[in-house]
DNA sequence: TTCATAATTGACACCATTTGACACTATTTG
DNA sequence: CAAATAGTGTCAAATGGTGTCAATTATGAA
């Protein structure tokens, strides 16, 4: 099984986030560790376990230098850190990943399969919006996947 | 290990720039020694551990004399400066490295595994904006590398 | 529905790190 | 030389992070 399922979950007053137990249940059986390594995405955050954090390290570590290896490097690979979850089951994540995604005090945990996605309520407010216009915008590809 | 984490520092009314614990710690066990080379970077600034400098320096001192060795000499090796991390973690960096980069209250400090950037809040901004704009245009290359 | 159990949240004490401040010294400038 | 500016050392306050406990809320079984 892969990560899913959203998730309004609340931050703590010294910016832990609580994951979810389906989350650290998927993290514990499929990967060992009860741990996530979480770094920007767009205006959010995204999570990865990180044995599969490793691989992709590795994939942008070998890309030929140039704007776009220096863009992930930059953007995604530095300001990611590994973070435990601790015996409530949050995870402390660091200051300068939850100004970027303005997070505060109520946040949204999505299980994408292979990744997590965190966001602050109302940048999830946004995205979703955003996104369902797009799927009105495109009724035939709707109805050609089944929707 | 190798140098990671992004962190929003301040400087102090003297100019010395806050060194992360973490960053400190990294130069105190793998390198020794809990000082930086500093110099310019583009439009912000770049730092190494002295030891990585000096190779850094000889391969600059062995290129071919021309425009190419003359300009990584005024740019980055005749500005670099090392600055020793003072008791409370801070690092005294020179005006004009300061000006260069537009450092005045609020910086960014990124750990890129072999070095570290400095930047002024504001160009950080700038570049990672420009940098998302060009992951973000290329979803198929951020898919094949496992994002 | 009701109870038992698990999950989530809020709170606090403690420790580490970061920051602002100030006095003092050195250096530069007129 | 004297004044102004820049840099150094140090202290103490404020902020941030960790571990833990307990209250609250949600979930599932009888």
């Amino acid at each position: 099984m892969k990560f899913s399922g959203e998730f309004n979950v609340s931050i703590d007053l010294k910016g832990r986030i609580s994951i979810p137990a389906s989350i650290r249940d998927e993290l514990r059986q499929a990967y060992r560790k009860e741990s996530l390594v979480v770094t920007r995405y767009k205006q959010g955050l995204v999570a990865y376990p990180p044995s599969r954090w490793e691989e992709i390290c590795a994939n942008v570590l070998a890309m030929p230098p140039g704007p776009n290896r220096e863009a992930n490097l930059r953007n995604r690979i530095a300001p990611a850190k590994e973070c435990s979850c601790n015996a409530q089951g949050r995870i402390q994540v660091p200051q300068s990943l939850r100004d970027h995604a303005g997070l505060d005090k109520d946040v949204v945990v999505i299980g994408m399969f292979e990744k997590i996605e965190i966001w602050s309520r109302q940048a999830h407010q946004r995205i979703t919006g955003e996104s369902e216009a797009l799927l009105d915008d495109d009724a035939q590809g709707q109805a050609d996947l089944g929707f």
